[in-house]
DNA sequence: CTCTTTTAGATTTTCGAAAATCTAAGCTAT
DNA sequence: ATAGCTTAGATTTTCGAAAATCTAAAAGAG
């Protein structure tokens, strides 16, 4: 599907990003198994480094592996979601209350600057674009320094909810309430606000628990 | 080093049993490039399997790897034993508060089980086999299963600083205190006792830290 | 003498094919 | 019919070697 081509970066790294996308894009669905030859030849590439991507997204909790039988996307139950979302609350209230006071105008900006194209890309219906400006938007505010570790464990929690994050971003109405709740976000860390940062980080969550458990609940067979 | 044969697992298995075995004796020390041919004659296997081993090891933090450079093990400095540890404290109090309660007397008993043999464990002086115990034994109190992520991450956390604990099981003073700590935990666990049990568990974790962050700095070049 | 360029050796990375294993359909015996 | 066995095709897994890249020492220019 994709000019191959020695660029910076290996091979494994474009199967990854690729794989990603698919598992974004819905390519890739909850259940379904993940052919490795398949994958290589879309890529243009041998399945040795599609097979070290898959390790990759394993360890993520975006795949599962049984040994011989191959690789399949990970399928979430509501628990499995409340379970996440109860430990992002836990990580990125430390976080937040962490990162706050050490951000600079210049990181308001970026973080502001996110929000922005997060609105814009849900204007345009880019769901793949959305989600990433999301993630700046709300990495912008945590990321510190001296919290490298936290983070790790933040982005793993984000990554293995990622494919069931894009169906949430499908709903209309979700997108203009997600951009309210941004400016009430963004307008908390201006004031350097840190209980209604979180009260308002706490608010969003929810909302998005709720409705991923429902969208959830409705596709059970 | 080990007799090849299509045993149970697959090749890739055993490579990453291997490099964790390796990594727990201090044969790979952190900072050490790891040399993937190397490995690879070690095992009597081609270096498709190790690398898959190297990715999964990068994952969890152990090895870092910079791309057409090669794998390093991980190098920690005192700052990251402490982020490390304080998320430990977190996860592992609300994983505890949630287990301890649905614990039956056969699970105990097999955390009790575990107790004594890591102590034999310190007694024969066998790291492997005190470190592989002492897992057991925290283990076996947190685990429930409707915290699977929960448990994710805090193996995740226990992982990373695997080579380092090494260090602090090797001190013959620090062995008795651990198996008198230990003790005291499981006494607490026998009680259902929560808030005893966390703070002997914070108590238990600071000391490690304290040893760890000491031996550290006294290492540091 | 210092800095850049070249080059040889070491190492990682990827490939294509062989080997091992699994899946499921067809067959046989009860 | 049903349970167990057999076999063909599909898929994963591993290998050995070729290609790409990096490292560091040697050579050359200023």
């Amino acid at each position: 599907m994709s000019t191959r081509q020695t660029g910076p970066g290996t091979t494994a790294q474009h199967a990854l990003e690729g794989l990603r996308r698919a598992i974004i894009a819905g390519e890739l669905r909850p259940g379904q198994r993940v052919r490795q030859e398949e994958i290589a030849d879309n890529f243009g590439v041998s399945v040795a480094p599609v097979r070290e991507a898959l390790r990759v997204l394993e360890q993520e909790g975006q795949v599962e592996y049984r040994p011989r039988r191959g690789y399949f996307i990970t399928e979430l139950w509501a628990s499995d979601l409340a379970e996440i979302y109860a430990l992002r609350q836990v990580l990125e209230e430390r976080a937040a209350r962490k990162a706050l006071p050490t951000l600079d105008d210049d990181a308001v900006e970026r973080i502001a600057a996110a929000a922005r194209d997060c609105a814009e890309a849900a204007e345009r219906g880019d769901v793949a674009a959305e989600l990433a400006a999301n993630r700046r938007f709300h990495f912008g505010m945590l990321e510190s320094p001296d919290q490298v570790h936290t983070m790790r464990l933040i982005r793993l929690l984000w990554d293995s909810t990622e494919s069931y994050r894009a169906l949430y971003y499908n709903s209309p109405e979700e997108r203009t309430r997600t951009v309210h709740s941004h400016e009430a976000i963004l307008e908390a860390v201006r004031r350097r606000d840190a209980d209604t940062l979180v009260a308002e980080l706490d608010a969003h969550r929810s909302r998005a628990l709720d409705v991923l458990t429902r969208v959830l609940d409705g596709d059970a067979e």
